[in-house]
DNA sequence: AAGTGTGAATGCGTTCACAGCA
DNA sequence: TGCTGTGAACGCATTCACACTT
């Protein structure tokens, strides 16, 4: 298949949380006009993004809501569930580990894990923290496919590695500061400090 | 001035990040391949990027380390202190007013608020948490720059509009929603759920 | 009439390639 | 010689416009 840029997946995630919204409110079908408006994107939008997975719509009248649904559930790869990881068990990999969010959506924290000796035992919403001496056996053993690393930035290019080598293909990092991975696995950031130098730059820069 | 692209400002953060390593590590100048390999792109973007604010390197030499780390910050607008406000002070909300990253970068926690009793007169590192009904008042007084969002979805809107109308022209979002703001206030989203998705995507389409 | 699906046009960020300067 | 600065070329995502379907 054609390679999908990453802000089509970006909108067609977004597109689901309508759906399913408008689904609740007992709606059948929704235009791509409709679908836009909520997203801030244009129905010219909607309907190339959709198009390149296929047609779904039917002219004249829009999209089967529930029919939608299902099929972007389905490309995205939301009909299992995914196991996940968190290394770091700091305000922010607790905060992580307790996101209700995140279970909704079908992925589910199967392990958290820390090297400070006084984190370690603690429970995070039903899920405790170990050590991270367990981390390759356990990973090993419960195959989780994404790991979210929020350890600090310089430990967190050598934990990428080890949990390359131990087998996940998938990494969402709340470090700040930019990792290496090799092919075929898939790494993403999430760099907060970052987001508020965009606005500073932003503020400064007001008069555009 | 030109207006310039989200993805330069963004890749002009990170070289601010790297010349500082490479500051405190006693080198003096850098070139544009050795800014590019930190952060995963090429000497000509990094050129580019710098090009569009003016001449800052030496031909045949490079950057000024201290010099070039300068012009980033004020760039930036990082010269200063920003007053940071932040709604919501559950796990999301609580892990962000305890962020050491935003100090070291000049980005102040002046206020944390909630409207949950329960929440209401804690101490999170210092500042310590109020009730939501004295936002408006605390606005007007400190002026805040930037707010942090960490509310439940269906809150969000609302208190963006609370936020817009006392005066506050950027927002860094943090509730899975998307939200609108009138022009001449700057708005960025962080959803983490959706961060997830996108890894799922790539792991049922691994094979590109 | 209403709204989809899609080739074509557009706009924009990235990459190229090289002239110019230390 | 080494590396910057930048116009030009390129590639890709977005927008347009309209034929097509119900």
């Amino acid at each position: 298949m054609k390679r999908i840029a990453e802000s089509t997946v970006r909108r067609l995630s977004l597109y689901l949380r309508f759906l399913e919204e408008f689904e609740a409110q007992g709606h059948q079908t929704i235009s791509s006009g409709e679908l836009a408006s909520q997203g801030g994107t244009t129905s010219a939008q909607v309907r190339k993004d959709l198009s390149f997975f296929g047609s779904f719509g039917k002219r004249g009248l829009g999209y089967s809501v529930s029919a939608l649904s299902a099929s972007l559930r389905e490309i995205l790869g939301l009909g299992r569930q995914w196991n996940v990881i968190i290394v770091g068990a700091g305000k922010i990999g607790a905060a992580l580990a307790q996101y209700k969010g995140f279970r909704e959506r079908g992925f589910k924290v199967v392990g958290v894990y820390d090297t400070d000796s006084a984190r370690v035992g603690r429970s995070l919403d039903g899920v405790h923290v170990k050590d991270q001496r367990e981390l390759e056996g356990d990973v090993a053993k419960l195959k989780p496919q994404i790991a979210l690393i929020a350890v600090p930035a310089e430990a967190a290019q050598p934990l990428v590695d080890r949990l390359v080598k131990s087998g996940v293909r998938a990494i969402l990092n709340f470090a700040p500061t930019p990792l290496t991975v090799p092919k075929g696995v898939t790494l993403r950031s999430v760099n907060m400090a970052l987001e508020l130098e965009i606005l500073s730059y932003a503020l400064v820069n007001a008069d555009d």
